[in-house]
RNA sequence: UGGCUGAUGGUGUAAUGGUAACACAGGACAUUUUGGUUGUCUCGUUCAAGGUUCGAGUCCUUGUCGGCCAACCA
């Protein structure tokens, strides 16, 4: 038997399991799933994951994904958030079904509600929230009941038509489930259902001054959608049991609930909360903010749907608590960007190189691939002439052991040029090095190579007559401690003051041509995505992530 | 003092009572006109103690440790 290889099937995560065992059952013929935002917020990395999740679920099994604004909280959310979750979806590379929203269903809710008081299951409450809140007990003592719990149904149609009436002030009154004060889930000791906001509504407008609480919308949105697998993380485990009660209740399709565990990231924090706070207090410029996690961020930092969506799926599904390292988030881009951006050569940190043997006047034409993964790309050329920039770093008036870089007395090749010797340095009044005076070696033209010389190391390079000033914009991670969230104080403490690093470099010509959010590899320096900033005579790049580099790895020993 | 939930290399995810695997990270070598890429090799793991079983990461018992739950947020 010489050929065995089925293809490994990569194994099901549980909740394709539950979803392959309900399909096997014929429990149902397709599923639906939907991804569920409240548009207050930009969408960042943790979103990702449940979108490539919901979507990736209706993608692999017979069904589809709606869309739905989570919008029942009028004074949080708005319009620009809609517009821009919208376009972070499709973005990724994904199509919903139907563009949903809670707030559609305000009319269906209200229904709702009026027959839980018909059936003695609710009951409006006049008492203030931090009497509600002294009512619940804790988590390990029982509740007691409110004094408004026992009103008629009568009353309570009453009084909940006026509170939709806007009879009442805002916090005056709630409506609550009739459950059990006594519940060992406080979500059950009578949660709220209602509540009285005389708030404008991005979408309702003035129509409404109450508002259903969250496990009042969400869970029913579902239903009424038929919604078969209602995805969400682990902190809404104790939510299920209210979920499934209301369904049951109000009698209407059971939609389920299943939680997998909020994906965190080491270097980052994704809460709603620190994020807008960030934006809010400027220690970034936008949502947009390469250094953000936000997927607008992360765009503008020049990551590739293909690369989340690749890193989602390596990362999986899983109900234990995590913390998964940012390298492979940037494994996954490089990966991405090794195959598909072209190379281009980039000086960030000029040092001028003079070749005294090379004629003062000529521009000679070198040849270079756009991309050696892909021949494809083709070539380009490149104008070599006596002066040029190299990069600082690549040039040691005394060489560590094993730098093989440039050097006095020492060779290098110029990438896709000649092969140079350095002969003496130039110096300034402190001793800075200002020029490398070095020699080139005849015939030793890239491709045309006849000397026979083998040299380690190949240095990038542009020439300094031809070269265009660029700005490059450096980033690094924006905070400089793994777990944000387990340090002590306040997390803008831990905001690492070198995340951005604005420098100007020279590039190649063909840079200028470079269009917003077109991702290059600056050859040995990472890679970069022009950004919208830019223009011809000022190109901008942000740099997305460097090389790997065991140079560097070696050097720090 | 309660309820819910979880525990597999440094990290993430598999193994569905039958050889603990894959990827990232780390290390070594080879290749390379990018100290990139690629290839080969290497490193290291079932929370603990009992039990059931021919056989346990998986089942049972007890314990330990972690996460979540007392917003008129979602």
């Amino acid at each position: 038997m010489i050929t065995e290889e089925k293809k490994e099937e990569k194994s099901l995560n549980f909740i394709e399991e539950i979803i392959e065992a309900d399909l096997q059952a014929g429990k149902y013929k397709e599923i639906i799933t939907r991804f569920p935002p409240e548009p207050n917020g930009y969408l960042h990395i943790g979103h990702a994951s449940s979108i490539c999740l919901n979507f990736g679920l209706t993608k692999k099994f017979p069904g589809y994904t709606n869309l739905r604004f989570d919008d029942t909280n009028p004074t949080t959310e708005d319009t620009e958030y809609v517009e821009s979750i919208k376009n972070d979806i499709r973005w990724m590379g994904f199509e919903w079904e139907n563009e949903l929203y809670a707030s559609d269903y305000f009319d269906t809710l209200y229904g709702y509600a009026i027959q839980l008081i018909h059936k003695g299951l609710a009951y409006v409450d006049d008492s203030s929230s931090e009497e509600i809140a002294t009512l619940k007990g804790t988590p390990s003592e029982p509740g007691r009941n409110s004094p408004f719990r026992d009103r008629s149904v009568e009353e309570n149609r009453l009084l909940f038509e006026q509170m939709k009436n806007g009879t009442f002030p805002d916090g005056s009154r709630t409506l609550r489930a009739k459950i059990d004060m006594a519940h060992t889930n406080m979500l059950m000791r009578d949660p709220i259902l209602y509540r009285i906001k005389h708030a404008h509504h991005h979408r309702t407008g003035n129509n409404w001054c109450i508002y259903p609480m969250y496990d009042f919308a969400h869970g029913q949105s579902d239903s009424i959608e038929t919604v078969t697998h209602s995805i969400c993380t682990l902190e809404f485990v104790p939510h299920r049991e209210l979920y499934d009660w209301l369904i049951e209740q109000l009698g209407i399709y059971p939609s389920h609930q299943y939680e997998f565990a909020r994906r965190n990231l080491n270097y980052t924090v994704t809460s709603k909360r620190k994020l807008l706070q960030l934006v809010q207090e400027k220690h970034v410029n936008g949502w947009d903010d390469p250094r953000m996690p936000t997927i607008s961020g992360l765009r503008r930092r020049g990551y590739t749907p293909a690369s989340i969506r690749d890193f989602c799926d390596r990362i999986g599904v899983a109900r234990r608590e995590n913390m998964i390292d940012v390298g492979l988030l940037e494994f996954c881009v490089r990966e991405d960007l090794n195959k598909t951006s072209l190379r281009r050569m980039a000086v960030l940190d000029p040092l001028k190189v003079v070749i005294t043997n090379f004629p003062e006047e000529l521009s000679e034409t070198c040849l270079s691939e756009n991309n050696p993964e892909d021949i494809a790309a083709g070539m380009r050329e490149i104008l070599f002439t006596r002066e040029i920039f190299i990069e600082r770093e690549d040039f040691m008036e005394v060489p560590s052991k094993k730098y093989f870089r440039l050097a006095p007395g020492k060779m290098v090749r110029l990438k896709g040029a000649y092969i140079i010797q350095a002969e003496s340095v130039v110096k300034d009044e402190n001793g800075e090095i200002t020029e490398v005076h070095c020699t080139y070696v005849e015939n030793s033209k890239s491709g045309q190579d006849t000397t026979g010389i083998n040299v380690k190391g190949t240095l990038h390079w542009v020439s300094a007559k031809h070269g265009v000033p660029v700005e490059v914009r450096l980033y690094d991670r924006l905070f400089s401690v793994e777990n944000v969230a387990s340090e002590e104080g306040d997390f803008k403490d831990y905001i690492n003051p070198d995340s951005l690093n604005i420098i100007t470099g020279y590039a190649e010509p063909a840079l200028r041509d470079a269009k917003p959010g077109e991702s290059f590899q600056f050859l040995r320096k990472g890679y970069f995505a022009a950004d919208p900033d830019g223009s011809t005579e000022k190109p901008v790049f942000n740099r997305t992530v460097t090389l790997r580099d065991n140079w560097a790895k070696a050097a720090e020993k």
